[in-house]
RNA sequence: GAAUCGCUAGCUCAGUCGGUAGAGCACCGGACUUUUAAUCCGGGUGUCGGGGGUUCAAGUCCCCCGCGAUUCACCA
């Protein structure tokens, strides 16, 4: 079969056709094969050579400096007998110019005829500035080191349709430089969770993904099927009972920063799959997780130099405090109606339609049920500023220790900013009876059609039957992190690749 | 799950009352040794998301479907 038709595809549309077809006389006129080249000497980035000769004036050059560099190149404006490109590596761009005299005919002649925008290509040169001042690689010596056949984005309005910019996100990192920072800022972000926690002494581990009991959350999971053992397995969705049982087994502080899956819907605040850090320290307690977690993210907000944060023109300081109050004070302030008289469970849920509830009400609520329904119908959109909610019922928190003086309620806190939830922490329950009692529950919700309440896990409770100290430990929801220290509205533009339905 | 908006050239978009599919950039050919959204001359490269219907005639009107965005609902 020839190459012409391996080359050709119907497919293919006018610029494509023209590239592969220039890619063949490449190969045949030339003898040169642009997909052979293996590495380039890279001296130095783009960003480094700015930095270095920023100090360059207007029509200077530094002959005495050899630049050995790379990338792609971005535009090309030839002018006969001298021509400027700009080129762009992970760093930053730069202007290169090729001069006929400098590169010599021959070269000049392969960049006039075969160096195309999308092109990677290796330069050797020095640094110039013109005389309106652009910072340039005077271009001594280049050799094209991978062709592109397919065309780039457009160079003044970029790429900007969203669809595209998910399903093809090498296409949108190329054309939106932007978007390359967001996503080196949450490499960052996540490179200070990592720092803080080793500080702490806290030892990052693995746990499995795939298990036969998907439980630890309130959340549907995914399933899949494993061939040579023939049994269904289900893809986590939190890590908490895995991480617990290291703490049982004398690993001291753990933490883990991986990916969860839950099947749920998808929108600007959830992805199918996301990543998740939770945080479990012997000894210590939900009050040692508020300081750990305020801790986190202020570290994280300075590893990308902000102190001041916005997101949905909402502003944070987070030179502040973080602020603290419980679910029965949040009621009581926004709603109006203060939970600590409430001792019926019908009276709550008078008080409920009373508040236009009604229509949320199945009619068996608990009256702990429903102070958690006012919370989230009137309280959680108004916790902008960084603030931890405690003093959560017993009944939503099947995990958590109880408040010896309120046993109704737990040692537990939500942080919220934004008016949106980033960290769930308690101090854990290691009562191994307790613990099987509020799985039952579970099961009891489960049988009744609560397709979220969570499943009990036998060897969980072997472990905590084999001793877990007392222990506080906390998840947070990186991507939300990412989203509120880098303004993201979407939590699509924080994954580099979202979950998408397939096109056809 | 519902509502709204969107899907037209590689990209960003226009397309009137239903009457021969357009622009800029990109791309192709030519000129040009300091341009930088280079400029100048010439060239339009298309399954108008898919399917059906109405009509002499559909990018445009109607119906169904797909994908996406946003809001709401659901959900942590």
């Amino acid at each position: 079969m020839t190459q012409e038709i391996l080359l050709n595809s119907p497919e293919d549309n006018e610029i494509v056709k023209q590239r592969k077809d220039k890619l063949l006389r490449l190969k045949t006129e030339e003898n040169y094969d642009p997909f052979v080249n293996e590495t380039w000497p890279r001296e130095i980035t783009l960003a480094e050579i700015r930095n270095q000769f920023d100090n360059l004036q207007p029509e200077q050059e530094d002959q005495n400096a050899v630049l050995k560099t790379a990338g792609r190149i971005m535009t090309i404006r030839r002018q006969g007998k001298a021509a400027f490109a700009d080129l762009a590596d992970e760093t930053s761009r730069i202007q290169l110019y090729f001069q006929l005299n400098a590169v010599g005919e021959k070269n000049y002649d392969f960049l006039k005829k075969w160096v195309d925008t999308g092109d990677w290509i290796g330069i050797v040169g020095h640094p110039c500035r013109t005389r309106r001042g652009e910072l340039t690689i005077f271009v001594n010596e280049f050799k094209l080191l991978t062709k592109a056949i397919r065309p780039l984005p457009e160079k003044w309005h970029g790429l900007t349709d969203t669809e595209t910019r998910y399903r093809q996100r090498y296409l949108d990192l190329i054309a939106n430089p932007d978007v390359r920072e967001i996503f080196k800022q949450r490499s960052q972000i996540i490179s200070s969770f990592r720092n803080t926690l080793a500080q702490h002494n806290t030892l990052e581990v693995e746990t499995p993904v795939l298990s036969t009991i998907a439980s630890g959350a309130n959340a549907r999971p995914f399933k899949t099927f494993h061939n040579a053992l023939n049994i269904e397995m289900y893809l986590r969705i939190a890590l908490e009972l895995h991480l617990k049982r290291l703490v049982v087994g004398m690993m001291g502080r753990v933490y883990e920063l991986g990916r969860n899956f839950r099947n749920e819907g998808i929108d600007t605040m959830h992805n199918p799959e996301f990543t998740m850090m939770e945080v479990y320290w012997p000894y210590a307690d939900y009050n040692d997780m508020m300081t750990l977690a305020e801790e986190l993210i202020k570290n994280a907000a300075q590893s990308i130099g902000k102190n001041i944060i916005e997101w949905n023109d909402m502003q944070i300081d987070l030179n502040q405090p973080f602020e603290k109050i419980s679910m029965l004070e949040a009621v009581k302030k926004y709603a109006g109606v203060d939970f600590t008289q409430v001792n019926d469970d019908e009276q709550a849920r008078n008080i409920a339609r009373e508040h236009n509830l009604g229509a949320e009400l199945k009619g068996n609520e608990s009256r702990f049920a429903v102070l958690n329904m006012f919370f989230e119908n009137f309280c959680e959109e108004k916790l902008i500023k960084p603030t931890f909610l405690t003093g959560h019922p017993v009944e939503i928190s099947p995990l958590s220790k109880r408040d010896p003086d309120n046993p109704d309620y737990t040692h537990r806190f939500e942080l919220f900013m934004f008016g949106k939830e980033v960290a769930n922490a308690f101090s854990e329950l290691n009562d191994p009876i307790d613990q099987r009692a509020r799985f039952e529950d579970q099961m009891r919700k489960k049988e009744a059609g609560d397709e979220e309440a969570q499943s009990l896990d036998e060897d969980f409770i072997n472990a905590i039957e084999a001793g877990l100290p007392p222990t506080g430990g906390m998840g947070i929801g990186i991507d939300r992190v990412v989203m509120f220290l880098t303004g993201a509205r979407s939590i699509r533009d924080v994954i580099l690749f979202p979950t998408m339905k397939p096109k056809i």
